[in-house]
DNA sequence: TTATGATTGTACCGATCGGTACAACCATCA
DNA sequence: TGATGGTTGTACCGATCGGTACAATCATAA
């Protein structure tokens, strides 16, 4: 549809095509990635869940699994910094704190999905993306303590409470995970929710 | 030494030779099931950090790297049962809990070192070896829940406050791993210890 | 309609995977 | 010393890995 008519459009038309293949196949790329982790997404499942051919995917991501990972990689990011950090860093504290409960607990199916970044940090593909991998938390971690110095806290009071849920919230996803149930994640974010009232 | 001397005690001499063979191995695998993770895990490597060709590998653990990893999960369960876990069901709980902070800061190596667990929970081997995992996690919230009680808390705060910290060392673990800073596990530490004051 | 160039399915590559088979080895015991 | 049986190194297996090459295909522009 879109993609036929930008065909049409001349010069650089190649590029952006490109790039919305590239877009069009993150989501079942990260799908992938995110439930067999980097060594067990194969070539195989990837081409079975994006509908792409070994062609087309190289065509798209010339560096291989190595570039298609980075590019979710950045996807996450960029989505994490847009619906979250950017809230935390500049609206009402209180509604985006709200806003981020509710985007998290959307985002990780209330816990009965995983998060890519924190498979990666466990796994063997640490080193290879460590420098994401360390942003990705680095940002929310700060995104969250500021949100909280804004709301009245102490720069240090802020920052434990930061690392505190932002780790909370990956530490329930383990729990989640391990005990095949949902119902734990959804408790343990509301009890950070809770926690936000009994700690200043 | 005490192998060698085993060989002579006669008819079931071999069995306990088996036994202490894997024994010997549950170590080193252990390690390559920690940094590499199951698939990670080639034999090429475990021969190599084991020190065993792979005729002496498969004739301790017959069922192969499934085997192995199980030998490795029931070792980490045994551990934990015996040096945190009972303790916490049966000890002072002050004592007990205490002694969990430090085994666990010990066990971990400040953060430098992964759950192997956790690591399954979230990776690709988490529904070959999802009743190993859940128990390993069951096990450890119900111990630190009658700690909690025994120590003065209502049924209901003892585990949602143990489920806090379980989830919380997990966290812990993620977040320092990712930000490659033992400093990040030491402080969310030390801060549910601080939080066992705070709660009742 | 034909020429062009982007797109893609497919055959194939060497490497490595987990696992098996088996011959050589070695300490024991008669 | 020679026979025995547990132990182990090594060659090999089919399958699959990530990646490459390339010919067939297709939509477009002339």
């Amino acid at each position: 549809m879109t993609i036929q008519a930008s065909r049409t459009w001349g010069f650089n038309a190649a590029m952006a095509l490109e790039a919305t293949e590239r877009a069009r196949a993150i989501p079942a790329l990260a799908e992938v990635f995110r439930e067999h982790g980097y060594d067990g997404a194969s070539l195989a499942l990837i081409t079975a869940a994006t509908g792409l051919g070994k062609g087309s995917l190289y065509h798209a991501f010339p560096g291989g699994k190595d570039e298609m990972a980075a590019a979710v990689l950045d996807h996450i990011q960029h989505w994490f910094d847009t619906n979250i950090y950017q809230p935390l860093r500049e609206d009402d504290p209180a509604r985006a704190l709200d806003h981020m409960f509710r985007a998290v607990d959307t985002y990780f199916h209330s816990g009965g999905r995983v998060c890519i970044v924190g498979v990666f940090a466990l796994g063997e593909p640490r080193d290879r993306f460590a420098a994401q991998i360390a942003t990705y938390f680095k940002d929310w971690v700060e995104a969250l303590t500021v949100c909280l110095e804004r709301r009245g806290a102490s720069p240090e009071a802020a920052r434990n409470h930061a690392e505190d849920i932002v780790g909370g919230i990956q530490g329930a996803l383990v729990l989640s995970r391990a005990a095949d149930d949902v119902a734990v994640f959804t408790r343990a974010l509301n009890r950070m929710k809770t926690s936000l009232d009994r700690r200043l």
